[in-house]
Order: structure tokens, then sequence, then C-alpha cells
DNA sequence: AGCACGCCGACT
DNA sequence: GTCGGCGTGCTC
């Protein structure tokens, strides 16, 4: 007998001998300790059996199995298989992705075995924290399961502060009632102790929470308690919470569904959560709830096409008012040296005015670090990552150099390196230089930072929430993680310090990036009963997508992205897949990304664009080239692949392609 | 991705 | 003379 076991190793299967006495414990979903090249020893997944083995290739023995029953479910294994295929990535890398660490080492099971499981906080669930809902609420509830009976999809758009929450928590309770289980998805920076709490008050110990900031045995005591006979019947997690097992799922419900941080980025498998979870509940013939304030352009033209039920939700609670958001054009004003730093005249009479009266105030920058990179005053030379194609960051509390790709580190040089002088100037302002300039303008505030530098540790983030929720600090500076439903009632003003930033990205989504992020920023401000204060710095005060923030027009801003993107043949008129080639010497892979797009174009024709080398060129010594694949919506996409794997494979086969490294991203965010 | 094998500089 | 630098080749 031989078995089809994958590895954490980016490729798909390997076939494994099982010795006759090890056969009566091997079946497929069980792991397996099996040795690997020429040292080494891998716990492995069987995915299949098999009575033949390929040929030509020297077939090792498994050494033992470590599970006496399977710990992955056929449903489980169907749907990892559905990822790895349609993302175009190895199965070893979505089995790398799907096991929290501690299952794919050996020695895990002794420990378990002898912990026995440590159950999450239970805190019963007490009647009366469900909130009863309020007209339009209830009226939302209705439509959604309404929607249901013809649609297994359907996007919930809810303004900010009409309630979502409480709709989702209702219809969880519905679905936990029926006996099936729910699963309820958020992106990282937005799952917060707050929608724990919440959900914990209600829905006590069937609640399982499922976080990437928890420790790797959590994990592991999540995923075997999903195995178990008593398995939570709600679980909130993180994009990677769609490979738990479940038995009877029936409702999955993704929060936020705009953010594009439930794609993930690197490493492979590139999946998008959203869409995964989709498919997820499909399988299980569950349904969909897709929430958020402002839907992805993906997902309203699916709902305005009728492909997706739609329900909205235009209401506020009632003492909730809409936040009086204030344009300062600082083009003009930097031109009339008006400026005082990175701060108008207004949006610092604002925050006295703030601070005077003991309330609250956000300020926003979308870049972490001091500045975004330094410039010798002479020459202009700027240092560089010496292993990736970008300049360095500077960090001022360290006074170091940080290259943002590759995580590389440099101290600051004494003299430039190029011209021997010795000053230098800071260009671009990240969020310590605000912090620098807010401690000046202000000295006797108090003030806290939050981007991703000062929240590395476990439990920063909630710190940093927790003093300014209880108003230990006055102001907060940060970079999108502010923007993310956090409740503060005493926030009087929130700055947007420079709102073209991310607009001038070379990105078609770039637009939408903006209004989701303007629109959630805007949304911290004055959220019970005061009116807060919103001041939104730009260059581009005249813009259509300034005055779609400014007027909270989401259709607006939808019709013009969507007219744009028709016409330019972006999604979601059209599926994009990104390959990209990476080698050590610039001449090769030059040479075979042309190589692959004049191949790809012999079937493909002017659905391929490029090679081109993308904005950072070269990323830990690796010199990148990109090739677009633009298809059509009608074109098979089952074909595409196999024609991209196939000419892939013909230019790897070539000798000097044979360090060549080649990846794919299939729907990029 | 790892990890071993292999070919060139500063050390006991 | 060797120890070890990391380039590159392979993994059932």
């Amino acid at each position: 007998m031989f078995a089809e076991i994958v590895i954490p190793v980016p490729f798909d299967t390997f076939t494994y001998s099982v010795p006759p006495e090890l056969e009566p414990g091997v079946s497929v979903g069980v792991r397996v300790v099996v040795p690997f090249g020429k040292s080494k020893k891998y716990v492995g997944l069987v995915v299949a059996l098999r009575d033949d083995s390929p040929l030509g290739v020297t077939i090792k023995r498994i050494e033992s199995v470590l599970d006496a029953q399977p710990i992955v479910t056929p449903l489980q294994l169907e749907f990892w298989r559905w990822i790895a295929h349609y993302y175009m990535s190895p199965f070893g890398d979505v089995f790398k992705a799907a096991f929290p660490a501690g299952m794919k080492k050996d020695e895990e099971e002794k420990k378990r075995r002898r912990k026995n499981i440590v159950e999450q906080t239970a805190g019963l669930g007490v009647p009366g924290v469900q909130h009863a809902l309020n007209e339009s609420q209830q009226e939302a509830y209705k439509s959604i399961l309404e929607s249901w009976t013809t649609h297994d999809i359907t996007l919930l758009h809810g303004v900010t502060s009409s309630g979502k929450t409480e709709v989702y928590i209702h219809l969880i309770q519905k679905y936990l009632d029926e006996g099936k289980q729910v699963l309820y998805l958020l992106p990282e920076i937005a799952l917060t102790t707050q929608i724990t709490n919440r959900l914990r008050a209600v829905f006590g110990s069937q609640l399982g929470v499922y976080h990437s900031k928890f420790v790797d045995a959590d994990r592991v005591a999540v995923y075997h308690k999903q195995l178990s006979d008593s398995p939570y019947q709600l679980i909130l997690g993180v994009r990677s919470s769609i490979f738990l097992p479940f038995r009877n799922l029936g409702l999955v419900i993704v929060d936020e569904e705009h953010e594009t941080s439930f794609k993930q980025q690197d490493p492979a498998p590139r999946y998008h959560a959203r869409a995964a979870a989709i498919m997820l509940a499909r399988q299980y013939g569950a349904k969909t709830l897709l929430g958020t304030a402002t839907p992805s352009v993906e997902t309203y033209k699916m709902a305005l096409d009728g492909r997706y039920g739609y329900v909205r939700m235009d209401k506020r609670y009632s003492d909730m008012q809409l936040p009086e958001i204030e344009v300062v054009d600082i083009k003009r004003l930097r031109f009339q040296k008006r400026m005082k730093g990175s701060f108008s005249q207004t949006l610092l009479d604002a925050i006295g005015e703030a601070l005077a009266d003991g309330g609250q105030v956000i300020l926003f920058q979308n870049r972490r670090g001091f500045s975004s990179f330094i410039e010798c005053k002479t020459c202009g030379w700027v240092p560089r990552c010496s292993h990736c194609d970008v300049s360095l960051t500077f960090h001022k509390k360290t006074n170091a150099l940080t290259c943002h790709y590759c995580g590389s580190t440099y101290s600051l040089p004494a003299r430039c390196p190029n011209c021997e002088e010795s000053s230098f100037t800071t260009i671009g302002l990240g969020t310590e230089r605000i912090e620098e300039q807010v401690v000046k303008f202000f000295p006797d505030a108090r003030v806290s930072r939050m981007d991703l530098d000062t929240t590395r540790s476990q439990n920063a983030y909630e710190r940093i929430i927790e003093e300014f929720s209880r108003h230990e600090s006055d102001i907060l500076i940060g970079t999108q993680m502010v923007s993310k439903g956090l409740d503060f009632d005493n926030v009087r003003v929130v700055g947007i310090l420079d709102a073209d930033m991310m607009l001038n990205l070379p990105d078609f989504r770039s637009y939408e990036r903006t209004f989701h992020m303007l629109s959630q920023v805007a949304g911290r401000s004055g959220r019970k009963g005061k009116k807060g204060r919103v001041i939104l710095q730009t260059r581009s005060a005249d813009s259509d997508i300034i005055k779609n923030v400014v007027e909270n027009d989401y259709d607006g801003m939808f019709r013009v992205q969507s007219e744009e993107r028709e016409l330019f043949r972006y999604p979601p008129f059209t599926r994009l897949i990104y390959v990209y080639l990476l080698h050590r010497d610039f001449k090769t892979v030059e040479h075979l990304a042309e190589q692959t797009a004049k191949l790809l174009r012999q079937s493909l024709g002017r659905r391929v664009m490029g090679p081109d080398c993308p904005p950072v060129g070269r990323v830990q010594s690796m010199h990148i080239r990109k090739i677009i694949l633009k298809m059509e919506l009608t074109d098979s996409v089952n074909a595409t692949r196999q024609l991209l794997q196939s000419v892939v494979t013909q230019v790897q086969s070539q000798p000097i392609a044979n360090s060549l490294r080649v990846y794919f991203d299939v729907d990029p965010v």
C-alpha cells in the first residue's frame, strides 16, 4: 500500500510506502512522520491511499503514525484542495497555512495529552444581554432571512452606527438554536476584545476565538475542540479560521468584507478569505452574510447584478450624528507658507479647543516611522536596502534605518558615502514625526501612538486602546489601525493629516481604498450625542474622491470607479492573475520573463501584459519580473490555469531556468 | 522553503 | 594546510 502525503514544503503531495505493520493505522486524514531529503523528517498528512507508486523515483517508507483517528475531515481536505487549485499554490503551502504550527510538530501530541485541553474562559451567556432589535434592525434581520430564500449570499450594507453587530447576534442565535455552527470572520486589526466580550456575554462558552495573536497552543486547542464531540458552535476568527474543521456549518459572516487584508499576500497560499469563505459555505449548504459600511466594488456589483442578496441599513442610532467633514486645502496653504509643519491652523485650533474642553483627538497618518526616507542635503543620496530595491525608512527613536520589505536594519551613516557631507534631510513623514510635532504644539497633552512599530508585542494594541478609552491619553496618533470599529465617545476631533498619500499609489484600487479608509476614520468622531469634527487635510480638495468622502456618497464613488474599471478592463469586469518570476540574476530573469510572456501570448494574445519590473524590483537579492493576465469573465479559468502551468513548466525545464522561482497571485488585491 | 554539497578567503 | 562563506540543486 502507498500513501499520498502532504508535508509543509512548497510542493504538492509525495508518495510514500506504508509498511505492513502500520497499515491498520494509516488512513486519509491522519498525520504521519516521514523522512524527507537527505536528513530531514516532517510531520505530514495522509491525503489519499493508492496501491501503485510513481515510476522512476525511490519511494521511502512512512516512519510512524501520530493519530489514532483522522484529524482532518474529508470536507476539509476537499476545501484545502480547492484553495490550492484556485489560487495556484502548492498543496504543501495550503497545509502549512491550515494547521497551527504545533500540529506540524512531533512533540505536540504528548504535551496535549499531559495538559488536557484548556477551555477558553467560560463566562456563561447571560439572558438579557442580547438586546432587542430596534425597528430598522428588525427590518434588516427579516430582509436578510428573506433574501436567503432566493440567494445563498447576501450583502448587508449598513452605515456606521446602524447596529450591524446586533443584527449578526440575532442571526447567530437563530442558527445556534437550529443546532448549526456559525463562523464569524473579521480582519485581524478589527478582532478586538470589545467584539469578543460582546459575543462572550451573549454566547458564553459556545464561543471560540481564533486569533493569530494568540499563542499557538491556544489555536491547537481550538482546533482539537472543533474536532471533538462538543465543538464551539460559534467561531470568531481571522482569515485562517476558515481552515478549521466544521461539522454542520450553517452560517458564515464576513464582517468588514471590503477589507483587503482578507487577502493573504505573502507567503503562499495567496487566498482571499472572503472568496474562500463563500466556497466553504457552499460546501456545507450554509448561508453567507457579507457586512460592511462601505462595500468593496466587487461585492456591490454582485449585489446590483442580483447575484447576491442586498439589504441596506441607512438609519443610525437616534442620538448618533454624522460628523461634519471640513476639507482643508493644504496645497494652497503650503504655497502661502501658512502650514505649521504638517498642521493647518484650522486643525491646530480644533485640537486646542477639543483639549481645552476635556475632549480627545485622533490623528491619522497612514505611514509609520519618522519619515519615509532621508536624503543627503548636498548630493541627494538616499540610503537604500542592499537586498531590496527600496529606500530605507528612518526611525528616530532607535536612530536606525529599516527596510520595510525584508526587515533589515542599518545604522544611520555619519557621513554621506557619496559626497562625505554629514547633513541629511527627512522627506515625507510618518506617525513618529507627527508625534514629535504634536508634543511640541501641545506640550501638556498626553500623546500615544499606534502603528505596526508600537503594537508588535502581544497586548500592546489592546493596551493603547484601553489607555485611550479610559482617557489616560488625550491624543492618539496612528495608522489605519485607528480606523477600526472602536467606539470612543469622547473623541471630538479626528484629523486626517494627508489624505492624498494613498490616492497616488499606482494601483487601480487606490481610489476605492482611500474612500474606505477615510470613511472609516471619519466615523470615529462624535459617536454618541455630541457632533464631532473631522478635519481632512488634502492637496486634492477638488477631486471626486474627496467630494465623495465629504458627502458620504458611496454610490457616487461606486459609479465613478465602476465606469473607470469597465473602460480600462479591470476587476470586477475582468479577472486578474499576476505571474511573478524571481531570479538572482537580473539578465536571466529578464530573458525568462520575456520568453514566458511570448509563450502565453501565443494563446492569450492581448490578455497578456508585460513583463514589467514591479514598483519594488528586487527583494532579498532576488530580481523580480511581473506578467499580468487580464482575463475576460467569459474565459475558462481552468483552461487559463492549465495553460499557465504548462508554459511555466516548459520555461523551467531549461537548464538556465533551474533556479528560477515562479509564483502566481490569483485575484490580487 | 530548508538543507547538503561544493568551491574560494583568513585562521590555528 | 583547514574552517566556513553562501551560491545552487534536490526533495517521494
